[in-house]
DNA sequence: GCTCTATATGCGCTATATCCTATAATTCAA
DNA sequence: TTGAATTATAGGATATAGCGCATATAGAGC
């Protein structure tokens, strides 16, 4: 089961969902990437500046990874449903 | 086909395959994507504080994508051979 | 070797991440 | 509804992205 991130906002939701699928506060979650609570609320908020390996961290925390695929005309059929 | 991304290096080489299958130079791919050639070297060379935005314009600049998903032990297993 | 292209590196600049601290606003349970 | 927890926001400090511009290396071909 993989999910598709095009864009900041899809990756911020995805880790909330995540998250809170874990029962895990962004405080928590924060301590177990080593960034603040703060820095998770941006993340999720879609802050589109945030540093790639922060984001790689969080992902990690929650047992998740980036993979990296065409893009493909599948993705462009689901990309409005992702919210 | 999906390539494993767990560390900016492994994105940056990625990225620099990919540019290199498509005949492009960096700054061929830095005007296609919004960005300067140095950006896309230090990209590639696997700068880690580089902007999500960033990396993810990129991307679509190669048309690729991220997909996210559960860390697997398959991965754990060719982790070594990405380089 | 030499030349041309491609890639890496440097400086000054503005913008912003993240930290730290604090607090406002929101959510949720009793 | 109220009180506690959670999440969002703010200000000052430090670090670094990405820009523009320049240049130094590195590579590929002759």
């Amino acid at each position: 089961m993989t999910d598709l991130a095009r864009t900041p906002k899809h990756i911020g939701n995805l880790i909330r969902r995540t998250r809170k699928k874990l029962g895990l506060s962004q405080a928590e979650l924060g301590d177990k990437a080593g960034f603040r609570q703060e820095t998770i609320s941006l993340i999720e908020t879609g802050n589109p500046a945030t540093r790639l390996e922060t984001i790689l961290a969080v992902l990690a925390a929650l047992d998740l990874e980036f993979h990296v695929a065409p893009r493909s005309k599948d993705d462009d059929a689901m990309i409005e449903d992702i919210f």
